[in-house]
DNA sequence: ATTATCTATAGATCTATAGATAATGC
DNA sequence: ATTATCTATAGATCTATAGATAATGC
């Protein structure tokens, strides 16, 4: 049944990838590992060949599940170089985003379950956190780079808060109304 | 072992504020029935009695949560009739409340918890989210109705997210700053 | 020989229920 | 007689480990 080093990298990455799914989905207590191991295609007991512990695999996954995110604002920054900001808001404040958070933001997925982790998981959160408020500085409209800065931090808190709770009453019509709302009140810092 | 219906109630009661505390500080899935129970003082087999399912009581307790966050920050409006909306800022992104999130805001707390429930519960956080955004709404300074509901909607999202991230980056320096910016950023709306 | 993966299971925990107990309230 | 609470437990699930298996890599 073994498999050569190569195959077992890849296997790693494989479970990393389905976890970071997962957990966006269900949160960190909401999936257990013989699930993420089943989405991997591998079988509850090899688990531990790979990883010390759930987790570590709780850090490892939401350190990838950051750094994507930062790879993709970048990217979208780049494809819209003449009003970036208004370009994240879009993308990130979409009905879209909102109704698969598997595949979106570790914070508005699991900034509570975060909140509620051991010391590792949590400097992992911010360690994926800063890139995030970098990019956004950069892109935000300001006097001063301390005045964009402290826009970032804020639009920061805007974008995770509104997606979180147009997810946590999804099904009634405050929902869409967050989302565009937030969307409005941030955009207006761009048209001043 | 039997008692009172007045007793009885008052025992509901209990269960009822002690889950009310410990989902906000554990989670709804990070606290178990017989704990709850324990915090009130009764034993495990009890709880069915009082209630049809832990679910039955994630929706009533978080409906009595949120009940009591509009009451104090209808009480915290009215006992700064100059500024309101400055009180709510200040009350609500202290480090004091970052750090006790078992007596503070359910959405902060639970946003994530309640977008993998249900619909009873999402229902139940909407009920609730929506007097708050009022107060705000009337608190807020703003040209029309429509746009004080905005700026009340998007501040929602603000408070909520920052005190979300800070709780998520406790303990680096992230944590104090996203407290700041979002008070910072929320307040310049009154100085306009 | 080493090791990645597998099967199987220990031990803990969780929701929910069954049935006994004893005090209330008709 | 009713019923609020208690003890005890069924049945499911979860993390982690032990030991077997079989393919890799020296």
């Amino acid at each position: 049944m073994r498999v050569s080093r190569e195959k077992a990298a890849e296997h790693r990455d494989r479970i990393i990838d389905a976890a970071g799914a997962l957990f966006r989905a269900k949160g960190f207590g909401g999936i257990g590992v013989a699930d993420i191991m089943k989405a991997a295609d591998l079988t509850h007991g090899g688990f531990y060949g790979h990883f010390a512990s759930k987790e570590d695999l709780v850090a490892q996954s939401s350190r990838r599940s950051m750094a994507r995110a930062a790879a993709n604002w970048t990217k979208l920054v780049e494809t819209a170089p003449d009003n970036p900001y208004a370009a994240l808001l879009a993308h990130y404040l979409s009905p879209k985003h909102r109704d698969d958070p598997g595949k979106g933001c570790a914070f508005a997925a699991l900034g509570n379950d975060a909140a509620r982790s051991g010391k590792i998981v949590r400097k992992a959160f911010a360690e994926g956190l800063a890139p995030l408020i970098d990019i956004l500085a950069q892109s935000i409209p300001g006097k001063s780079k301390a005045a964009r800065r402290r826009k970032a931090v804020a639009a920061m808190a805007t974008l995770v808060g509104a997606l979180t709770l147009a997810r946590a009453v999804e099904g009634t019509p405050l929902s869409d109304e967050m989302l565009e709302a937030a969307h409005h009140e941030l955009a207006a810092a761009v048209r001043l």
